[in-house]
DNA sequence: GGATTCTTGGTAAGCGCTTACCGCGCTGTA
DNA sequence: TACAGCGCGGTAAGCGCTTACCAAGAATCC
């Protein structure tokens, strides 16, 4: 037997590098060269702290996560749910969520469940076989109640596995990252009024979901508050996608051709919009009809006319989202993420004030 | 002792969910409900198979993957190195690969190294740490050859561990899905020329991406072959960003005013040049001056004028890296992803085709 | 009909790491 | 001088799972 030192038999010296090992070539125990890499509460002296550490940098060593994941109970890595990560909406909080994940030395795994509640609640199962230490949820969910209930239950089994759990925008789910849906929606609203619009279209994304909900809530509140009318035909429900902004207008304006303003209910979707108009129907924007978008995505300011929108601070919530489930303090004070209305060059006075 | 059939010391019969809770259960052994519930070679039999998924279900019982991960040493998550998962590019070559990793019930980790060669090899460590099963690596690699080295060695120790590794694009590392930035950016100037652009601009990335090496290397291929002349100072480096591609173009035209079109080389850029050409110099686009983009991200085509562009497959290329990285099978038969030239508004004849 | 192969269930040895606990040598105290 | 207390190193018992190997009964073959 050539290596008769080990504790167990003699592992074969070929093969991974493992803590065993580089102990065995420092001559300390594997208790010792455990404390020294990879931390804890107690100390090691100067010249066995010294020996492992030249021990693992000759040998090369990289320490085994599941392993440690096991035998520690705890991983370091957050689970991200997101609808789609090519959406500039998500890609924005993903890149803040990476960001905090840097900070706080975790790592990223990301889920994209493309709206599929069943793919959502299969997620959470997946993230929480892989031990995942949190949680971060970015996809609005549906308004079905049967849904929200099990993916309710499908997180609660995951914290009582111990994992932490955080929502960007609220979902019913604590704690959440405030994102002012109806807020911003009441000041796009609120912004068409003042510029004279009556009669206004909404172009909205589909209609189970919460985030739809909320903005168009918002919507609804300032302009009664405002007192406007929105009958039901001026609101149309479709993707949150570029065509089916489009599509959506071509509907809209076939239905209610006197409308002075849209207001999309997101930027992707104010694109399409802006296209069916312009191409379309040859409006001119905005001095024959106004287009308000939502969220700020980066490409706003790039449509023609330069998109007038709201904006949500997509990247900080994102960050703030993994100091939420990273701090050992409570989720205390929540400085509200502001929204912004950013005016720009889509959106102008109405040609007609006449209210209807 | 209340428990006396278990093998070991009788386990808390509280906390976790365990494999072996479940076999206890359902009254068989560890090793029958490890098989029911996690495959395996060996078949059961039809009663216990049944009485084992009665009590994982009864139990709701989630495996844990890092144990799975540390007993069969190999784990189900993927490993994806972007630049910028904001950026749209990245964005849709990880749509691509999380769609893929979907089918192949991979999980993906996302990892953003923000161009930073240093990061990027700090991240390959921690996701060998993890015991990925693969890495798909999808940003540019900088042409600094001590880096690509050294990274070059992380990937070694990386698949000495028994990891796969894929690269979206050439980078020099094998397999790669092939993206043709030299194919591409020749057929982009050649369109130009066939316009009658003679004095072009190109407004190029980062100087240091390999990326940017091979677009430039292809413009500068077709235009020698068609007999065109393209000094330095026409030829600007930038971010790859939105504001790079608007300052890098004023600057251009303050060096070069009678350059009648410009490439730029990725449509983020490109939509910083169209702002800075119609905006603020003044140049009708493509009336006066021609703007040619690459990538073609979706939102190329909402620019105004809308852009011509070169499109990149990102989002099969995404999906095939997976599939290189998933299949058992060796990378055979690669049918290279093609590109190609997608001719909108941006680009025109050149109003005095008259060469220098 | 006995030997041989299948089939199917169980046992137990790890996978690589953390950490409770033990023990030893030293210091400070009475 | 005896001893509690502390600092620091080692031992070994797991963490939850997979799987090589064993065993026993059923099926197959001369």
């Amino acid at each position: 037997m050539p290596n008769p030192r080990s504790t167990t038999r003699a592992k074969r010296s070929t093969g991974a590098v493992t803590l065993q090992r580089v102990a065995e070539h420092a001559g300390v125990s594997i208790a010792t060269a455990s404390r020294v890499l990879h931390g804890g509460p107690r100390t090691v002296g100067e010249e066995l702290r010294r020996k492992v550490e030249g021990a693992a940098r000759d040998l090369g060593y990289v320490s085994n996560a599941p392993a440690q994941a096991l035998a520690r109970s705890s991983t370091s890595v957050v689970g991200l749910l997101v609808h789609d990560i090519a959406d500039p909406y998500f890609g924005a909080i993903a890149a803040g969520a990476m960001r905090g994940a840097k900070r706080h030395r975790l790592m990223v795994m990301i889920a994209a469940t493309f709206g599929d509640p069943e793919l959502e609640i299969e997620y959470v199962r997946n993230l929480r076989a892989q031990r995942a230490r949190a949680l971060l949820i970015a996809g609005s969910g549906v308004v079905d109640p049967g849904l929200t209930e099990r993916f309710a239950a499908e997180l609660d089994a995951f914290r009582a596995d111990g994992g932490r759990v955080a929502c960007i925008g609220e979902r019913g789910i604590e704690p959440f990252v405030p994102l002012d849906h109806g807020g911003g929606a009441e000041r796009a609203a609120t912004e068409l009024w003042r510029l004279g619009h009556r009669r206004i279209g909404v172009v909205a994304g589909p209609a189970n979901l919460v985030t739809v909900h909320r903005r168009l809530a918002g919507i609804r509140a300032a302009w009664s508050r405002l007192g406007g009318e929105l009958p039901d035909t001026r609101v149309v429900f479709t993707d949150f996608t570029r065509s089916g902004g489009r599509d959506a207008t071509l509907g809209l304006f076939a239905a209610e051709p006197d409308v002075t303003a849209v207001l999309a209910l997101n930027d992707v979707m104010a694109a399409g919009v802006l296209t069916a108009l312009q191409d379309d129907l040859g409006r001119a924007v905005p001095s024959e009809v106004s287009v308000i978008g939502f969220d700020d995505v980066p490409f706003a300011v790039d449509l023609r006319p330069s998109l007038t929108t709201v904006r949500l601070p997509l990247e900080q919530a994102g960050e703030r989202a993994v100091q939420l489930i990273a701090a050992g303090a409570s989720p205390a004070r929540q400085a509200p993420l502001g929204v912004a209305l950013v005016a720009r060059d889509s959106t102008g006075p109405a040609g007609d004030a006449a209210p209807e």
